[in-house]
RNA sequence: GGGUGUUUAGCUCAGCUGGAAGAGCAUCUGCCUUACAAGCAGAGGGUCAGCGGUCCGAGUCCGUUAACACCCACCA
């Protein structure tokens, strides 16, 4: 038992107590004999430090952890880093640039090197990020998904789908990244509105001097065109068959198609068609055997096929042959428009479709064995909220092939090995015995295809081991919705298709933080946060409770510095409230049951409202509601605890029959504070409970609370009654300008026969008297009072206090016309319904429920009416 | 072009099965009451975006409109 400081210092109490939870293996799972349960940490990537969006993702996370290892699981959260493939390249290439390297000029091992010196460095940063945040991680099954195991893991996969002919190689039109100069799957290509031109060209009929117009948004791909197309209905083109059109960038000569796919009302209704660099054009291609006709290079700039114009960026191109068009009288027009243009997720280029071999995994199969999981309940991953299911659903329903080679170097080579003379495929685990005849694929894998096996491959898989009979699948995935589709749904059909069932139970899906103003954060915008600023001002709890307890599912919300601070200002009533309940405790004090025969109401109320607390917040636990679970502990403790039941405690401290008891209650209720509180904010739990007589070592060994009491309702009305009347009391107080000082009698009587009212009042009279600060408390059965004074109504009663001090009469009577007013409303509201079908058909219990409501509205009134008259005579 | 979400107090947001509107911050009043002035005790403030519907009863369910945000989609 030690000594809490005089001030809640967070920069105090969260050094060290990571480094001893860690050292103590408090985190490990290990014992079988309780029921498992399972996370993994979604990898940051190893690009660099984390923000605060990792912050909340991890927090959310550790949450459940906790609660779940207090409630007696044995917990497997695993960490993990995530090598990211195309993003680490880019800074490693960046940093290497700054140095005047230049990654082709050392080579790709040299290069690698690199890499794994970025990622040590930067896995460094991201544990000692995770410690300050407190995550109670599982470090001794950490991963990283490019690390010899995972490999392993991935080898199997790709070899695995390959001989099911689920991954193949081909030619196709693939999005082309011409700043990175590697391929990308569709998802890595964001769609932005882009102002932009449609040039029309007139394309005439070979000799003839007839011809139409064409309209395109991208000249330079007309050295790559292979025909016009135009729709069969269309009547304007019937006239252009077996004719030839020129084209008039370079004067080759195009077979006109007549194909449904073309639009008739757009644009011309005549469209260009280039194959090597259009998905659409493609299949036409494809269709009628055209020429694939590639004119660009891998960095975006014009190949040979655009004669002259060969070397010159896109851009540069497009606008001299426009020049040159224009020149030669075959520009009809151009018109602004916007459309979307594709853009490179992580370099922001514009993607530039491109016929390219790669390597594919073919959706069809997967995607129907990972839906019809789903659609059976018995085996589906519940989204929290449930709307996310959709995205998936939609996404896997409607999904094209997935491009997995990317041309880079970090990342999961590619198991493909070229033989040099018969250029036979070979995809094996392991390299061909004469591998000198053959060339090892150059391609890495894209980073989400080792991703998506995350959930099953951290647990040991291929191998079957015991982790993985015992955590899979997992119990929880907590991810934000904007990597649903990246990872969430590939895990899932990776998932089915490799382990037969779906990789995790529940995911859910939490929202962005943005900024003050709203807007996302963003590099650009260098409005970013970070959590370790934050620590640094505020601890980590606060962070922590702010991040957990701020969000809907599914919604984004504000960083906010007064909400940060508010947490802090929780946290700093806690800390108080404990230095009172210690301070309290004499020095041989020893825990001992509490005597629940010797509680007194106020006793009983707050373990009543404990237990109340208790399960709602294990409740809403249950469902990841945690700003609910905040509102509950903040209630609890600030009001309850805090407010009343220390208040109370303070007079029953000085009554030496009970004092005892109440000092038993008071550090039972504390500890079980801190026990709940803990999942939230472990480093001010854990050192508030140290402190707290006969702890254990930690509080991590803890257990959940278990109920001492059932909620007592009447124990609750009871309280809330004298609550009431203290309240009211203080009211008065306040708006009438009594001060404190000046002690008021106060009288209450019982409006009905019960006489539960009276015997409340006079058992907890020391009570009354001291909250309401009057010079006496009498109850009665009847009215008896002439005084001046105030009549205020009470649940099933009424209080007068007696005013001796003057009040103003007229102010007085001002007063209560005003609140005859409201109570008029309350009573024609009552009438009302009481004249409508309410009565019929309304429940039982609500028709008696408003029955009383509007009896004591009619009470209310008469006496009301009668107080006026009474000060009204008074006056004269 | 489809789809989803949001709209509640001055600000930021809760309000999960429909039963007289809540919190934090801000504002106003009074308190240094020895756990806490980063606090205590009170107060004021809302036709729950608009319209229509279902129901005895709607912030909550249905329809519709508007604004904002996001996701998906190959329109040259």
């Amino acid at each position: 038992m030690k000594q809490l400081a005089q001030k809640y210092q967070p920069q105090e109490i969260e050094k060290n107590k990571y480094e001893t939870w860690i050292n103590n293996e408090y985190f490990v799972a290990r014992d079988g004999s309780k029921k498992p349960y399972s996370m993994v940490l979604p990898p940051p990537n190893v690009t660099g430090k984390l923000h605060i969006g990792h912050a909340l993702n991890t927090t959310l996370q550790d949450v459940m952890a906790r609660y779940k290892r207090l409630q007696g699981y044995d917990v497997c959260f695993v960490p993990g880093t995530d090598h990211a493939g195309i993003a680490t390249q880019a800074v490693v290439e960046k940093k290497l640039r700054t140095q005047n390297i230049d990654k082709y000029d050392i080579g790709r091992e040299k290069f690698l090197e690199y890499a794994w010196q970025w990622k040590d460095e930067y896995v460094k940063t991201i544990h000692a990020q995770w410690a300050k945040l407190g995550l109670s991680l599982d470090y001794s099954r950490e991963c990283f998904t490019l690390d010899e195991k995972r490999n392993v893991a991935v080898r199997t996969v790709f070899c695995s789908l390959y001989e099911k002919g689920l991954i193949y190689r081909k030619e196709k039109i693939i999005n082309w990244d011409p700043v990175l100069k590697t391929a990308l799957s569709n998802i890595e290509v964001i769609y932005k509105e882009d102002k932009g031109e449609m040039f029309y060209f007139k394309y005439y009929v070979e000799n003839e001097d007839k011809y139409i117009v064409v309209g395109t948004t991208r000249p330079e791909t007309m050295f790559g065109d292979a025909a016009v197309v135009v729709n069969p209905k269309d009547k304007r083109y019937k006239w252009l068959k077996d004719k030839k059109l020129i084209n008039p960038a370079n004067n080759k000569l195009l077979s006109v198609l007549f194909d449904p796919y073309v639009d008739i009302d757009f644009a011309t209704g005549a469209m260009k068609c280039t194959p090597a660099h259009d998905p659409n054009d493609y299949n036409l291609g494809v269709k009628y055997h055209l020429p694939m006709i590639v004119c660009m290079n891998d960095d975006a700039t014009m190949n040979e096929k655009a004669g002259k114009y060969v070397g010159l960026d896109r851009y540069e191109c497009r606008k001299q042959l426009v020049a040159e068009i224009k020149e030669k009288g075959l520009l009809d027009h151009i018109e602004e428009i916007t459309h979307q243009v594709g853009h490179s997720e992580r370099s922001d280029a514009v993607i530039e479709p491109r016929l390219s071999m790669q390597w594919f995994v073919s959706m069809k199969k997967l995607s129907k064995a990972a839906l019809e999981m789903q659609s059976n309940p018995d085996t589906k991953v519940n989204f929290y909220p449930p709307r996310f299911e959709k995205n998936f659903i939609n996404w896997m329903e409607g999904i094209e092939d997935w491009c997995i080679s990317r041309q880079l170097w970090w990342g999961h080579r590619i198991p493909a090995y070229y033989h040099k003379v018969t250029k036979e495929i070979l995809v094996s685990f392991n390299p061909p015995k004469d591998i000198e005849n053959y060339i090892q694929d150059e391609d890495v894998l894209d980073t989400w295809f080792s991703s998506a096996l995350w959930p099953f491959t951290t647990l040991g898989w291929p191998e079957k081991t015991e982790d993985l009979t015992r955590f899979y699948p997992n119990n929880l995935m907590v991810t934000a919705f904007d990597i649903i589709l990246f990872w969430v749904s590939r895990m899932m059909f990776q998932g089915v298709e490799f382990t037969k069932q779906m990789p995790f139970k529940d995911v859910l899906i939490h929202g962005l933080i943005r900024d003050e103003q709203g807007r996302k954060m963003s590099k650009s915008l260098g409005n970013g946060i970070d959590p370790m600023d934050i620590i640094n001002q505020y601890g980590a709890d606060a962070l922590r409770f702010f991040l957990a307890t701020s969000s809907a599912p599914g919604l984004d919300f504000r960083f906010s510095n007064t909400k940060i601070e508010a947490s802090w200002n929780f946290l700093n009533k806690i800390w108080n409230a404990s230095r009172f309940v210690l301070m309290n405790l004499p020095q041989d004090f020893k825990i001992q049951d509490i005597n629940l025969k010797q509680l007194t109401l106020a006793d009983k109320w707050i373990l009543s409202r404990l237990t109340f607390t208790t399960n709602k917040i294990s409740d809403n636990l249950d469902k990841y509601e945690f700003a609910n679970v905040g509102t509950y502990l903040t209630n609890f403790i600030w009001n309850d605890f805090c407010s009343w039941y220390i208040e109370m405690c303070k007079l029953s401290l000085q009554n030496e029959q009970i004092a005892d008891n109440t000092r038993q209650v008071l550090v039972y209720v504390l500890k079980q504070i801190v026990i709940l509180l803990s999942p939230f904010v472990p480093f001010i739990s854990e050192e508030i409970y140290s402190a707290l007589p006969n702890s254990l070592n930690s509080i991590n060994l803890e257990s959940w609370p278990k109920n001492l009491i059932e909620f007592d309702e009447n124990v609750d009305n009871q309280m809330s009654s004298i609550i009431e009347v203290i309240t009211l009391v203080r009211n008065l107080r306040n708006t009438e300008n009594i001060a404190n000082s000046i002690k008021l009698p106060i009288m209450v009587y019982d409006k009905s026969e019960d006489e539960h009212l009276i015997s409340n009042f006079n058992s907890n009279i020391e009570y009354l008297i001291k909250f309401t600060n009057a010079s006496t408390f009498e109850t009665k059965n009847h009215k008896n009072f002439t005084e001046n004074g105030r009549v205020l109504p009470i649940t099933g009663g009424e209080m007068f206090v007696s005013l001796e001090n003057a009040i103003d009469i007229d102010k007085e009577i001002s007063k209560l016309k005003a609140e005859l007013v409201k109570v008029q409303n309350g009573i024609i509201r009552g009438e009302n319904l009481f004249n409508s079908e309410f009565v019929n058909k309304a429940p039982k219990l609500m028709v008696d429920k408003e029955r009383k409501i509007l009896d004591d509205y009619l009470e209310k009134k008469k006496s009301i009416e009668k107080r006026i008259d009474e000060l009204e005579n008074k006056k004269k």
